[in-house]
DNA sequence: TCAAAAGTGTTCTACCTACACCCATGG
DNA sequence: CCATGGGTGTAGGTAGAACACTTTTGA
């Protein structure tokens, strides 16, 4: 049968907004617009969804089209859907990426002219594309706050320090270091390498990598008026 | 000009997640479907995403078509649009909506076979309207722990013991009611009336209202790995 | 040997939890 | 006058904030 029938159709697509960490400050990969309209202005990537594929999957398949990677940490963060918000009316599902740093400056496809750009000075971007990147953050901050996923934007291996930046970066705030690490290591999260960073320092900071089993376990909120043991699921 | 021409249409959908509070447990206002395919069998109350609306427009539209009640507290809490999960490919985006005790059993659109079941003990429900509401009880955990959103499903005068109670079920827990009712005290949420609840106890407990000016404030989220006072914005 | 960053120890305080106990009231 | 639920007082523990201090190393 064929349901449906006479029921309005849209255009639905997917926006990236994909964020990496340089070790220094938070960046994000823009793209120089390919088709009409607002062709050659820097814009999120982004694409149309297929009728074979959820959003999710056309989201992954976008991003994967322009950095060649994979299996990203990816979530949506919003949906723009006002009437006017293009020439034509296009329903855009918002996902934020994370890319890790050992990646971060990965062969883009050749296809696409895109470019690193500090999250907090880019150019002036097409349609709503700065409003998607505020509900990312916004949501990036709260998501942080709850789940443990800036890990996400860090290497394999990684250095207290290092995570201790990306915090302050992503807050904007000056963390005590000293609590911070004794905080971090009290979580369980972090397994100690036998080795040190010692690019960054004279005395070098020991190495971590994470535990995958608490990591993925880490799925407990803060419940204001709750006691804290009242987390169950 | 005309763009996009060639890209693919979609039907997108938006279905909410109805919650109210009895005072004892939480309920969900679920519809007899009217339309094919799974006519007559339970489902959330939908609709389709009209052309000149965003979808958050359409989840009030459809809200108050079936409610009568407007302004309600409505957030978005996910996206089905796997290829597969009606027969025609549909893209659905999932609200919940939290109705205050007062206008709880509300009048109900006539169009529509509605109902209130306990959130624990519903009816099988079409498609994947019962992943929805998983999330949307996820969210709402998330939302509550973070915001205080839960007196959206109080009325305007409400007690302590009332609250929560909520909280308990919510969370499924069981509340020291002595600290809680301290606790929320000293937020500075709430306001005491000169009148008591006699409905319930013996010596009756105060209605409180709102402060609405922090309650509109009280957008602090607990930051793990984070000093307190480290919330901007 | 000095500067700089990593990391440890210690105190102070605030808040959370548990629970004893008091209060108000209707039957 | 007592059972019931509302609410306060208080003591002990835990965790966060602040900061002095030690450690490590390259120049």
């Amino acid at each position: 049968m064929d349901f449906y029938k006479n029921e309005p159709q849209t255009l639905l697509a997917v926006d990236c907004v994909i964020l990496g960490f340089n070790g220094e400050s938070l960046e994000i990969l823009l793209v120089k617009r390919g088709i009409a309209p607002e062709r050659n202005k820097w814009s999120l990537m982004g694409g149309f969804v297929y009728e074979d594929e959820s959003p999710e999957k056309a989201a992954s398949r976008v991003l994967k089209k322009l950095t060649n990677l994979e299996d990203l940490y990816m979530e949506n963060c919003g949906i723009f859907g006002e009437p006017g918000r293009e020439e034509r009316r296009v329903v855009s599902i918002v996902y934020f990426a994370l890319i890790d740093a050992t990646q971060y400056r990965h062969i883009l496809s050749e296809e696409y002219e895109a470019k690193w750009f500090p999250l907090d000075k880019h150019p002036k971007l097409i349609f709503d594309h700065e409003d998607m990147i505020s509900t990312a953050k916004h949501t990036l901050r709260t998501k942080a706050a709850l789940y443990p996923i800036l890990f996400e934007l860090l290497p394999e291996k990684f250095t207290i320090p290092q995570i201790a930046s990306l915090y302050e970066c992503v807050y904007n705030i000056d963390l005590d270091k000293r609590n911070f690490s004794r905080k971090l290591l009290s979580s369980g999260l972090l397994i100690k390498l036998n080795e040190k960073d010692k690019e960054n320092s004279r005395k070098g900071a020991f190495f971590y990598r994470l535990n995958m089993d608490i990591y993925k376990e880490k799925i407990m909120s803060f419940l204001r008026y709750l006691p804290s043991w009242s987390v169950d699921e």
